[in-house]
DNA sequence: CGCCAGGCCTTAC
DNA sequence: GTAAGGCATGGC
């Protein structure tokens, strides 16, 4: 049982309910809109503008427009580590993720920077898609003195860009389905900021009616925007580590294994497969 | 040059 | 429902 101030290889002052560790969360690919400055975290968040950054043994922000309890549910700071804990005991590899990149959260992004982010992200590697999106926000969003951080551009304003457009700053053949993602949102055919308090299953099939949005990048929104922390998203990576520690769950479907990897960790499987992609990426997990 | 990247869409069984 | 092929673009 996770006992409150205990986390092997981590100092005890580092161990608290409302733990997080900025550079690690920002890094960890969930979230694509983000600027480096002076050593902050900025992004935008419903608008207004949020910056974070790493200090001693926890973190400080700044804030224009975006209200306390706005910045703790962004960052998930709400999310029980100790239960994500309780979750990866005896799971070996599980354990290890955790512990290495303890202190990484699950954000709650924006839910059409999230659809749009992760169709550009389908074949394209992290960082690249990183720059595209920042692209997109830095010639269609807007900022303010003082932020190096963009606002993701509207539904409305992404659709009207067009195809042609969105392949100049790099979306490639990823273009036509975002703007017709972005049509559907913006007529409000598709709604996934609605889609928070439905059933998973529900959810994840209404974001499918999204064009170039399938399986994984249905769940990486709930996952990373929505606020499914159970939810695990079987990206490439996800299956290597699969292929490599979890023999038991080779060979299914999508859905199959998905589920069976999820069903492992009680409700915390989301913050299972964010610690092992950043673990698997940047760690060493042999990959 | 070929292969791969946080997959998805279309088409053909 | 399942399996193949194509797909923009850049890094290696």
């Amino acid at each position: 049982m996770w006992k409150e101030g205990v986390v092997p290889g981590v100092p005890a002052e580092k161990v608290t309910g409302t733990v997080i560790d900025v550079t690690k969360t920002f890094e960890s690919g969930a979230v694509y809109h983000w600027w480096e400055k002076d050593g902050w975290y900025e992004t935008t968040v419903g608008g207004g503008f949020l910056r974070v950054r790493d200090e001693g043994d926890g973190f400080v922000y700044e804030a224009e427009g975006v209200p306390e309890e706005e910045v703790v549910r962004f960052l998930g700071l709400g999310d029980d580590l100790g239960g994500v804990a309780d979750a990866v005991e005896g799971d070996p590899v599980a354990e290890e993720a955790f512990r290495r990149q303890y202190g990484l959260r699950v954000p709650r992004d924006d839910p059409f920077a999230s659809v749009v982010s992760f169709i550009a992200s389908a074949q394209s590697r992290n960082e690249r898609t990183r720059g595209v999106v920042r692209g997109l926000c830095e010639k269609h969003g807007e900022t303010r003195d003082g932020w190096a951080a963009h606002t993701f551009p509207s539904p409305e304003e992404v659709a009207s860009l067009g195809e042609e457009r969105l392949r100049e700053l790099g979306f490639g053949y990823r273009g036509p389905y975002i703007v017709e993602t972005a049509r559907s949102i913006a007529d409000g055919d598709v709604c996934p900021g609605g889609l928070r308090t439905a059933p998973y299953t529900e959810a994840h099939d209404e974001l499918k009616r999204l064009k170039g949005v399938g399986d994984k990048v249905a769940d990486c929104v709930l996952l990373f925007s929505l606020g499914f922390i159970g939810v695990v998203a079987l990206d490439t990576w996800l299956r290597r580590i699969i292929d490599e520690h979890y023999p038991g769950l080779v060979g299914g479907t999508y859905e199959e294994t998905a589920r069976a990897f999820r069903d492992r960790f009680g409700g915390y499987g989301g913050y299972v497969q964010t610690a092992l992609y950043h673990e698997a990426r940047v760690g060493d997990l042999g990959m």
